[in-house]
DNA sequence: GATGAATGAGCGTTCATTCAT
DNA sequence: AATGAATGAACGCTCATTCAT
């Protein structure tokens, strides 16, 4: 779902397209370089031209989500609206996508750095970037209040704390039963927007 | 590497132990029995003398964590001062908890529906039972206006993917480092505490 | 299924009662110490307090099975009429028999020699009992025409060619399904009885 | 123990032609992956490059033999001379055949109910096409008598059940030393020829 | 006479990776 | 740019057997 057609074809772009259906579809602890190619309808050999690793392969793919996020921030930054709708859609829009791409979230927030120890730290910078902006929405939230980045970047990570939160709790299944899923976020969302804007003097 | 002396323990014990350690260090997907063996200082047989399968080892490590955190809502329920008051210190000692047990929350994330039909579901419903104390002591914070234990439930979830998000974030080591990690708890914790506390009438 | 009650009891004869009956069930390939002490109810070492090792305990029951044959072609041999009705007799108590215990008939004989290196010789001796006495029967049955032991014992043993490639083959289930069992065992055991009949000289 | 070179064959002909050398030595409860592997002088991984498992391997042998059973009866029954000479050509070749090549047994009691599932039904299917020109061959020696191809199906039948009872007692060292193991199988194989030759009417 | 705990060797199989062609 | 063949290490797990108690 949402594999968009790889347009310049090769066998780069048409392994990057099969690992991430393969991601969707039997999970990371399950997939092979094997399955992998005969997806793909090469030789594994094949693949190792294009790319160096395992790990590169799906670092790539990382990046590719990383990539998604930074779009997603970026477009709620630059929505109209006050900066609390803003981040009011921010906030919707990476649930929507963390539910929509569970493969890119495990890979992405499930994984420990430790099992990709040689993670290229560029990577991580890409991941930052996004949180940059989440701070400056924030801050553009709630400017008087906070007063400067510093505090701004802390309610940020609390804003993303709730989002990864409420995200891995519903893909690992972890979500009671008879609670609605939809109330469930809304109410999230909810609170994390209020933990900016109750930051607000009472004047307003 | 170093073979620590499991003196007394038994060997069931020591390698429940190991597991924990190994969980930590290598996460559950480089989790293996000659690891785990090794580790401890035994043979692979012996361990399977414990437990009948690596699942079952797991199972036992899990059910573990999920009686940790129930001790610790108990006692947070049981606590003297106001049901505010007892939400609040709940919340710090799971995140002390997490901070503390990693390996808990590495299981917690084996749970996924994937690998789900090969867990108990007498697991599942321990973890349940935490739940259920925490929806309680949400409802005593705030019986006016939730009304309900239906209401109850979700808002406990959501403080619950708050403190989730805090801990798996810490431990992830994504929290950036220019945050203090101390003002980032205290200040997630804040509002999850007043997610609640905001429930209640003005007129109080 | 005709597994008399092991009057002395004792652990010896229960292990014995056991392990011919998960022979029947499991096969020898799948008969392992483990499932035998389980089905006992004792511990595995327990077991080894009675028969040295696992070789040991299937010899103990191959002896059983060769004792057995022993009675079949002794009470053949003993029983009234002429010697040719004997051996048919013969043949057709022991294809029942091989048929009926197949589990003894497959590690009596489909077991190679080679697998049960420290197979003791004295087995052996016994097996070679039962062809002494079938071919003393052959040579009752045609005394004339074999004119003594040496020609006698090669008849019997195309007799008992005869009756372990049929029951074999059944054993195997390699019988075509469009045979007619009965009818198959019945042709083969006349076969065998005239392989004999017609050595006799032609004036009878 | 000592590594023959396989010199042209390619490790596919090589892995077969050890399988089928430890079968025999070492018999099929005792074959291993590893074993092969150590004994054609290659790593377990490359046998599964041209095996996709062990049951495969050996279902390719079992299909070699049956394919040379194929062989053997098509010639003697396309081989000049009577019927019975034809079909009495076939069992001396057949004995030959099962005394040249050992494993070709052990192989054919693999086929047991128990381990029967895992037996693609195509093998069985081949092992029938001998078994029916054997019953051309039973038929055409006996027209007459027979008179038809349900009877002398179960004939042919019989018929190999005493090539396979000689053989597999001459193989499993079961024939007693003091008979001379030429006479044995030239009087079996006259005793199996004429199961079918007393079956002509006395007026031939 | 009986046991629980432990073990080393082995099993079939999968894997990421390499390398000559 | 692509491949087929090969490999060594690892996996979860079972086994017959030993031995101190």
């Amino acid at each position: 779902m949402m594999q968009q057609p790889w347009t310049e074809s090769g066998l780069r772009a048409a392994t990057l397209d099969t690992t991430r259906t393969l991601l969707v579809s039997d999970g990371y602890e399950n997939l092979s370089m094997r399955k992998i190619a005969r997806q793909v309808g090469c030789s594994v050999s094949s693949i190792y031209e294009h790319f160096a690793s395992k790990d590169q392969l799906v670092h790539a793919l990382i990046d590719e989500g990383f990539q998604r996020w930074y779009d997603i921030v970026l477009e709620a930054a630059g929505a109209p609206g006050t900066a609390l709708q803003r981040l009011d859609l921010h906030c919707r829009r990476y649930v929507e996508f963390g539910l929509a791409n569970p493969e890119f979230y495990e890979i992405m927030y499930l994984h420990h750095p430790r099992s990709l120890g040689r993670f290229p730290r560029e990577l991580f910078r890409r991941a930052a970037r996004s949180m940059d902006v989440l701070s400056q929405l924030v801050l553009d939230a709630a400017p008087d209040a906070l007063a400067g980045p510093a505090r701004a970047r802390t309610h940020a990570h609390v804003v993303w704390a709730i989002l990864h939160g409420v995200v891995s709790t519903i893909l690992a299944t972890r979500l009671d039963t008879r609670i609605d899923q939809g109330a469930y976020v809304d109410t999230s969302i909810q609170v994390a927007v209020d933990s900016i804007r109750r930051l607000e003097p009472a004047s307003a």
